[in-house]
DNA sequence: GGAATGCTTGAGTGATTGCTCAAGATGCAA
DNA sequence: TTGCATCTTGAGCAATCACTCAAGCATTCC
């Protein structure tokens, strides 16, 4: 591994996941990564080792973006269940990748057979996000703001369940108006989690 | 387009659509498909005209393959929405596809940008499908199963997020138990549509 | 049997793949 | 300025890619 002086590790990181999520991995090649970062083979391969293991640095970064931005809204909201909506409510407004899937099951769906590095690499990001859903769940009913009784793992993987589909839906060609309307239903049945004040 | 007398033109696109759904558009090579089909490359040339001209047939194949297993649903249950409940239901129990995403929307995701042929082909895939759910919901509120004031096409596209996400959430390696708990969870809120008898 | 027709075959096409590495450029210490 | 170490460069590697087509083969007519 070398360090980048010249050519910043972070910007190459940044160009080469928006390459990956554009075109896939075996849709990419090198030729393009070497176009998205404007980098040169030997320094691409001095960097990262492989294709592979620049794939695997990018959705890492991938996994920190979205961790970092679901902290975010959980900080800047009024209540951690108001927090998990307005990240809902958010994906469909993102106007640059609204039309993009979730990085992390593009690359389970890409390699659903086959590629055990980069699918034990997403199922990672995908666990990380999940605990930090359900760290914002207990918080919610720390603050009594839902049920001391709701069962924070599966409602966790419930919610990561529509955001998956969300996404997803958000990839069909002209469907910008149904994905907000979407966005809006589960929003609202996140809320739903409130716990009724007795 | 050739007629295929040796070779069984369905079998083809059985083992073709076997071929793809492992390792995607990219990830599935013509030699991959020879030994997949045990056809030689003039064949699939003469059958199919191209690579993509195969992958095409091989999702038509599915989108098929799909509503005709939606259509068996309705017509075996007690009700419509019993029958798209227990479609999804189903999908948990699948043990040979269990691991194996939609086929459309791995189409989809795969080719996020580019190759607008096979967008557009997943797309009116999906379509079809939500028509498909649409049609057993307007069947239930026909029956009074379903309240009159139910939006249809809202509601349609709402299970099929969900659809797309249990499948998606079904490639995470390791996730069964919690896939058949999400199956329910799904199910349980189609079952919700029913009007409450008056 | 012989001629005609059309399917099957697989070696081979040029282009592109992921990747390497010797040579040149650069920076720094003396 | 010189000598050393490190980084950058891109032409080029073998392998593989999607795809073609002339030759071989089987079948069907008279």
């Amino acid at each position: 591994m070398v360090k980048l002086t010249t050519h910043d590790r972070a910007a190459a990181l940044a160009a080469g996941l928006d390459a990956f999520w554009q075109w896939g991995f075996h849709g990419t090649s090198m030729k393009d990564l070497e176009r998205a970062t404007g980098m040169h083979p030997g320094s691409i391969y001095a960097a990262f080792g492989s294709k592979r293991g620049f794939y695997v640095a990018a959705l890492d970064r991938y996994t920190e973006d979205v961790l970092a931005d679901l902290r975010r809204h959980a900080s800047e909201a009024a209540s951690p269940i108001e927090g998990l909506a307005g990240f809902v409510e958010a994906i469909a407004q993102d106007e640059d990748r609204s039309a993009r899937s979730c990085m992390l099951v593009k690359t389970l769906l890409e390699h659903g057979e086959g590629d055990e590095t980069l699918r034990r690499s997403a199922e990672s990001g995908i666990a990380a996000i999940e605990t930090e859903i359900g760290n914002n769940l207990r918080r919610a009913q720390q603050r009594g703001e839902a049920s001391a009784s709701l069962e924070v793992e599966h409602a966790a993987r419930r919610i990561q369940l529509n955001i998956m589909g969300l996404r997803s839906f958000a990839c069909r060609p002209g469907a910008n108006e149904s994905v907000a309307l979407m966005a809006q239903d589960i929003a609202s049945e996140i809320r739903k989690l409130k716990q009724v004040p007795s």
